[in-house]
DNA sequence: TATAGATGGTTGCACTCGCAACAAGCACGG
DNA sequence: CCGTGCTTGTTGCGAGTGCAACCATCTATA
């Protein structure tokens, strides 16, 4: 193969997909006033009861800390987080959703959830199940899935 | 449902997996001192023998014309491509790849395309089908199919 | 021909991101 | 106890990006 269809090349078409995807959501988390990496953290902080180091975070989701960092800010500042400082290690930095946040949460999670699901309705089931599978397995090769403690 | 697993949310699976075969195609760009956009540019016009308009570009790969802007003015600079005047809209620029730029064309290519391989080769001859249907399918959906003219 | 609107391409601007440097705090060996 | 090195989180900075405004040019219509 001495040419290459970009069309077919499997990264460029992965991050076309992704932007399509992220811009599709986009409406929505800015009727909160938020973003992506906003996101990532209140969904972190979402999955559990107690509260969760910025850290923990940074490890699940994969994202810069520095992103994290700047994400946790904002939050703080509108108030759907709030930061309380760990007992047994005075660097860390324990989130958790405040009242407000989880009210957020609750009433931003449906919305993501249907525009993931209207986005993958072409699929039929067993293109879904396919779909992922595939994630899975590359998400373990690049090792990916540890989100651990 | 009221809680996500943000690991299992499709978008940002997308999301951070495009960010890692990026990633991971980093080097190879960077060896001949170009990035993501210029590489699109580059195989757009590496596909065809005769020039394309900076416009083509722009709706073949569905990138941002202002970033498709700079791309090319960074190849130019660079020597990799030429831009020449086109005769029946002055409007239009049209580009091609010189002899310096087809060689590294020719020599990026195969190195990029093993990259992909090596990302892929966790995956088994029917998941590798079944993820370029997926893909093809989404693709088709949101209508990122056509590369008109 | 004259004019209004559409199109191709460039650029200023504001914003986001990742890197690297940094401060503060912890752990462990001497 | 001290000091060295590691970890957590923040921030300054440079690079890249999208939007919108803009210029030049083309097209359609009267």
């Amino acid at each position: 193969m001495d040419r290459l269809d970009l069309l077919s090349f499997v990264p460029f078409r992965l991050n076309r997909l992704a932007t399509e995807f992220s811009n599709a959501l986009a409406a929505d988390y800015a009727r909160f006033g938020i973003d992506v990496p906003e996101w990532r953290v209140m969904a972190t902080l979402g999955m559990h009861d107690g509260p969760r180091s910025a850290n923990y975070v940074v490890r699940c989701t994969r994202t810069h800390k520095s992103r994290i960092s700047r994400a946790v800010g904002q939050l703080t500042k509108l108030g759907f987080i709030e930061r309380l400082e760990s007992d047994d290690d005075r660097r860390e930095i324990m989130l958790q959703l405040t009242s407000t946040g989880r009210r957020v949460y609750k009433e931003l999670l449906p919305l993501l959830l249907a525009r993931e699901k209207e986005l993958l309705s072409c699929l039929g089931p067993a293109q879904a199940k396919a779909l992922d599978d595939v994630l899975n397995v590359l998400e373990e090769s690049l090792d990916l899935m540890r989100c651990e403690r």
